[in-house]
DNA sequence: AATATATTTAGACAGATATCGAAATAAGGA
DNA sequence: TCCTTATTTCGATATCTGTCTAAATATATT
């Protein structure tokens, strides 16, 4: 499924950093690799998992492979969990009107 | 810390479901078990993996303990994934400012 | 074409995790 | 108390996952 392979992207802390680097634009794998301790190797290996679970995409610019977000893949999981927060108590509703 | 925790417990299918079960109230741990084909070791241990993460609650009344949604743990989910979203639209603010 | 750089793939390994059966704990009802 | 039921814990195993080094592929520049 497309939550399941979405959520286990997301399950990694190396792979949401990843995500929050490229919230600001996008960047190619030496860039991303500098953030980092680990080898290009292991990025690489992050790199495909988020690819594959539709959360970034690659874009070859000159001799460098650019990864952007792509954040359409995030509606399946807010519209998940905003099924389980309907069904409980109303939690959306502002009560503090008074003051 | 907490977000990491979130998660790692909504990675896992089988949790995921029992969230989903647990979406229309309470159930014990017999009930969660029948709705599976594994044993009652396994749910129990997924039970504890998604107490520690704070998204259930467990409460006994009788012989029986009662689990049940604690959603205020996955704000903090809806909050990362829209702080994603949110950059995204400013990038071109951002741009003219250091034009 | 040759060389240097960028990125991925292959193979291996250690640690985490999901699962099981069986034993242990706890709590009621007889 | 004894027995039954409910739930967790224990020990074991098989699979998955993150990481590494080294090799392979691809691309640009000279």
């Amino acid at each position: 499924m497309k939550l399941q392979e979405t959520f286990r992207a997301l399950s990694d802390p190396t792979r949401r950093e990843i995500i929050s680097l490229l919230r600001d634009g996008p960047l190619h794998v030496q860039q991303i690799v500098n953030h980092f301790a680990t080898s290009n190797a292991t990025i690489s290996h992050h790199l495909a998992v988020l690819r594959k679970a539709g959360l970034i995409l690659d874009e070859k610019q000159g001799k460098y492979i650019y990864y952007e977000l792509n954040t359409g893949v995030l509606d399946e999981i807010i519209a998940w969990i905003s099924s389980l927060m309907d069904q409980e108590e109303c939690v959306c509703e502002l009560k503090q009107e008074h003051s």
